[in-house]
DNA sequence: CTGAAAGCGCTTACAG
DNA sequence: CTGAAAGCGCTTACAG
């Protein structure tokens, strides 16, 4: 069972262009990838030969023999719904794309399965099929810091991996200092009762984010005990911003934890006819374009994901060339004010 | 340069599994690939071997006999902004990785690049690398339906193709009808000046909606001029909104090409403080989940992505299997009625 | 049901 | 700078 081009013929080999071209396999191969041990009559001569027979290489064949796939897994341990609608997410695996762009590498978007969960992702990992890892959203439980530990392959990940005695390269925002700037902004505006809507307290940046946000309270002599955990989805957050504004009228200032809680919030304080930022203030964090499209704009809390993601990228590549990068790399967040506090 | 697992040893190879279980490489494979021409005790015994080794078998071997890559690529000629923004592509991405969850395939999406355009992921097609294509989101000019039939590779759209003289399996939406029923909803309630702001006028999807929605005015007798062209993202047709509101005041129903753009004009409407669906009506589509936590909920029309991205999976799996499946399945939209119109 | 052998399409020392 | 040859790790007729 050959493969066929539109023309009904097999598919060229390098076999074929070597023929063409009047040279060996072993000179038809380093012609074609650049090699400089080519004279140029001949690398001329295979060059032609290729665009004659509009050759491809064999990626298969190429890959069992150098032991290199040239494809970068970006592994996103979340179910479609929340990588396909939260800009952060999106932003990421896209600025891996592009910090690949000048390099043979591909890169794969691997996420969580519905029915199988990261099982499916894990073996795909162990499977060979990648020459490197970034992974992005990782939570304490699903395992995945101690497979790829175990699985030796270059990996970075973004945000800290977050499971025991696991020592992996990555790069992160200080989101305990991003939770703390948004306390200090909300304070400022001379917020009295603060509370917040928080992410997943499995994933590092809620964590982070919520115990910059107490520290910051406390030290100004303020209560930091009202508190919803959300899960840094837009729906849920605005059926805990209901819960909130209902069991805590008096809360004037409410951080969350990103632009989506924050947009859920906002929702809910509309619907209880509170005014923002007149009668609550919200800061939200990781300022995404939502946030300008909202009214008011949202203040809100900067966390570069495209930078991340090419550090991240970055540290992948330097342990491919065998090279030992300095980790953790550490960005700094600032506020963006607009409008919402 | 051999490949090591993590306690330093080389990684298996199936010499070393037939090796281990005491039989030749070939019924170590059988039994591997759950073949039924094995003895029970040798198909034991393997198994046994592959667990004590931990082995997997290497995939760039296999495809290179097999010629077979087990992947499926999803194709979408968009940037990752686009991408990760609008749930309707989300959702279709996704749907393609469930329907393909109990095979051995897996997914790799394929996106424009930001650096080298649509032409690194021709590319990547060209290359071998994938068994099949599954492409969402087509523009006119993207060159990519001539591509892929030159490709000969199994393949479906989602999405009628739009390049001339193309053949290829898709599966639609009837988007005619899907206009047609957002104008009849918004005439059902009295309006008289309508409006739309279309999609990008190089997409069927916005083409078809538009036709359908200009042909049910004219037939009741009504002005279908005011227009103007969005790109389905939530921005520019905020921008667009503005521009409508203030070049028509009289308009009083808008259809929007999709939820994107209807939360675009929402918000420009209320900028305006006409109120939604008091002073303006408006009908969105692809019902998605933003429709829902808009203040109004978004009266919109359905385009079941799960389902589409279902359906075309199954086409490229039944070419893939050797069979000549029957296309185009076109579903039927319809109208979810919430209060914006 | 099983094994020896050929072959998939490349790359890469090695010798010249 | 070049070519003959070995080898990457599998699968699959073929003969038994």
């Amino acid at each position: 069972m050959k493969e066929h081009d539109h023309a009904g013929r097999p598919r060229a080999t390098l076999e074929d262009v070597a023929r063409e071209a009047g040279v060996s396999r072993a000179t038809a191969s380093r012609a074609i990838r650049g090699g400089d041990l080519v004279s140029s009559a001949n690398r001329e001569a295979v060059q032609e030969a290729v665009e004659r027979l509009g050759y491809v290489p064999n990626p298969a064949a190429r890959s069992l023999v150098t032991r290199q796939t040239d494809t970068i897994a970006v592994v996103v341990p979340e179910h479609d719904d929340r990588i396909f609608s939260d800009p952060f997410i999106g932003r990421t695996i896209a600025g891996v794309g592009e910090a690949l762009a000048d390099t043979p590498q591909q890169v794969v978007l691997l996420m969580r399965s519905r029915s199988r969960g990261n099982e499916q992702l894990a073996a795909y990992l162990r499977g060979g099929h990648v020459d490197g890892i970034v992974v992005v959203s990782h939570h304490r439980d699903d395992h995945l810091a101690r497979e790829i530990a175990r699985s030796q392959l270059p990996t970075a990940f973004i945000g800290r991996p977050l499971e025991d005695g696991i020592d992996l390269p990555y790069v992160d925002l200080d989101n305990v200092a991003g939770g703390r700037l948004a306390a200090e902004r909300l304070l400022a505006s001379g917020m009295r009762h603060p509370a917040t809507v928080t992410g997943p307290q499995d994933m590092v940046a809620a964590i982070d984010r919520l115990a910059g946000w107490g520290e910051a309270l406390r030290a100004a002599g303020l209560d930091d005990s009202v508190r919803y955990e959300g899960d840094f989805t837009m729906l849920p957050a605005q059926e805990l911003g209901r819960r909130l504004f209902e069991e805590h009228p008096e809360v004037d200032g409410v951080f969350a934890a990103n632009d989506l809680i924050a947009v859920g919030v906002m929702n809910a304080a509309r619907e209880r006819g509170l005014r923002v930022p007149g009668d609550v203030r919200i800061v939200g964090f990781d300022d995404t374009p939502l946030g300008m499209s909202t009214h008011p704009q949202l203040t809100s809390i900067t966390n570069p994901a495209g930078e991340l993601a090419r550090i991240a990228t970055q540290l992948v590549l330097d342990q491919l060339a065998g090279e030992r990068p300095a980790w953790p790399v550490i960005l700094t967040p600032e506020l963006v004010a607009r409008e919402s506090a």
